[in-house]
DNA sequence: GCTATTTAGATTGCGCACAATTCAATTTTC
DNA sequence: GAAAATTGAATTGTGCGCAATCTAAATAGC
């Protein structure tokens, strides 16, 4: 394997891919969270909306889609499930109608104690040494917001 | 920043977490697929049945399946619609009909000279650089091996 | 103040993911 | 060689993602 030029053809192959190793990653990662949500009735997506919630409180559906990067097709099916379970509130906004505020409950804030040994718990199984991780988490980062910089100057 | 020890209420910020990383990463990258893959009528797992069928054609669906982890669940109903478009073809094995072999139609193979100019197209979009390409690109998937081994072992 | 535009969510429709179940074909075991 | 176990796809049901459309509320322009 080589740092130089590919062909065309080589750029082809599924594992030569960025695209792949992310995709599988990101799902082999969310399969691996499964087992250790299900405890807290929650599904992986739902853990990131209680975790923006955890660090922030009382958003609207677009602050949490702008820290996501979802939008209202995504959140607000999942919002009514979390409410259905009872860890969240939604009420419109008083002073703008348009929107609606989502708030913990009580039970939602409760939660975050269960939830805190989530990381550390996958931090476990996962043998990666730290500095790496933060390495890998640093670029992984910075490569989203390249990729989101590309798709904010496509719009325009 | 810090690569230390950092506690549980650190861990449990979103931008903390390699999963958030990874998911935000590939819902990122699929989203600056899409208006590439338009033009090819083709999604974005869609695209990764015809990369591995570009490398090998003939599979089983359950080939299929161990290369892009992926089940017949998912694989089955977007099978038939990649052979509703005309670029596969689907038949049972002779000597074992119990099997789904997966062909390439003459259409799908010829597609092939299209897509070869993606990924190339997604290289001059993203600016990263071809060393810290290849650097990442070992790194995660050296991350999602790790991840199918601890799921694995989970499994017995 | 009245229309025109913009904004925030919700809805609809389609395409993944995946657990769980079903069914048929094959292989194993005795 | 017949019963039991295994295997490979398909099916069913639930939950995301997201484009496109719709509605209502707020704001801007005149």
């Amino acid at each position: 394997m080589t740092h130089s030029r590919l062909t065309d053809d080589e750029l082809l192959a599924l594992n030569n891919q960025l695209c792949f190793a992310l995709y599988s990653a990101s799902h082999a990662m969310t399969r691996l969270y499964r087992p250790m949500l299900a405890p807290l009735g929650l599904t992986y997506p739902q853990y990131m909306v209680m975790l923006v919630l955890w660090e922030q409180d009382g958003l609207t559906v677009n602050d949490i889609g702008a820290r996501l990067y979802l939008d209202s097709g995504t959140l607000t099916p999942l919002l009514k499930r979390l409410q259905a379970a009872g860890l969240v509130e939604r009420e419109r906004d008083p002073g703008d109608e348009r929107r609606v505020l989502v708030r913990l409950s009580e039970a939602g804030r409760q939660l975050r104690q269960q939830a805190k040994a989530v990381p550390r718990q996958m931090l476990a199984e996962t043998t990666c040494p730290p500095e790496q991780r933060h390495a890998l988490l640093t670029q992984i980062t910075q490569l989203r917001e390249q990729l989101h910089a590309q798709l904010a100057a496509q719009q325009q």
